[in-house]
DNA sequence: TTAATATGACACCAAATGGTATTATAAAGG
DNA sequence: CCTTTATAATACCATTTGGTGTCATATTAA
């Protein structure tokens, strides 16, 4: 009965990062550009702390890579393994007739919808964050 | 500061639900057929019991849905929400300049090269559960 | 009717998760 | 040198998570 390891895999380290709301918020704000967990966490209403916490496993997830630079840490985002956590889509499709690619909906709504726990707070007046 | 309701959004049902390996396991599975709880379970190393739970899982996030049929209860997959997950991915990339499509790579190994946790066992020795 | 089967509903448990606060260290700046 | 700033590291905490086992209930089959 094939159980092996846990966790470990490449896919999961992507889909159990991107599981929690506040660890894609924090990509979809990489992505705007890179930013030292200090940053980071001015936009978040929780402790740095917790954001370094976030950071961490979005990094053990290799969606993003971490940079030092003198006293700072300069995250960015890592497309690779999102590219990857995407596929998993695509080769589900790719045996399933094609149904998912026809539902695809137009994207009408941004991660913000989801509404769920911290949402960063700093970006002037923008309740839409994308 | 705007923080909103905890993870109770469309978006966060589907991705909490794939964050997990063997739930992953269970939609690759039921993109075959229908399959009532005890089918599901036959084809895993865990209780009965903890696989209502990840269906339920499932069910709140909209991957699948339940259809009792007598005594039985046929959990169907749900492409939608799954389309809707997968919509994220395009929306990201669709703001950050097609690095992600660029690197979309060719999808040369399944969810099972992931490793993860319970795996189908009963399905004839097929290693790879796709 | 009686036995078997499929599920539902709990209570319980250990470990992981998402937070916090505190303390220590390293790098910049005056 | 001294102070500030950015981060690291740790201990602690409540809740969630992924499991288990047990028992009750509703169908189905004999």
């Amino acid at each position: 009965m094939i159980v092996a390891e846990p966790g470990t895999g490449r896919l999961q380290g992507a889909f159990r990062a991107l599981g929690d709301p506040t660890r894609r918020s924090i990509l979809l704000l990489l992505r705007d550009r890179d930013m030292t967990i200090q940053e980071v966490s001015d936009r978040f209403p929780i402790t740095r702390a917790a954001i370094k916490k976030h950071l961490d496993i979005l990094e053990t997830g290799k969606l993003i890579s971490v940079h030092p630079s003198g006293r700072e840490r300069v995250n960015r985002l890592e497309p690779a393994a999102l590219a990857q956590a995407n596929d998993w889509f695509d080769h589900f499709s790719r045996f399933w007739d094609g149904r998912l690619q026809a539902l695809k909906t137009r994207v009408e709504q941004d991660e913000t919808e989801d509404g769920t726990s911290a949402e960063p707070a700093k970006p002037e007046g923008n309740t839409s964050n994308d």
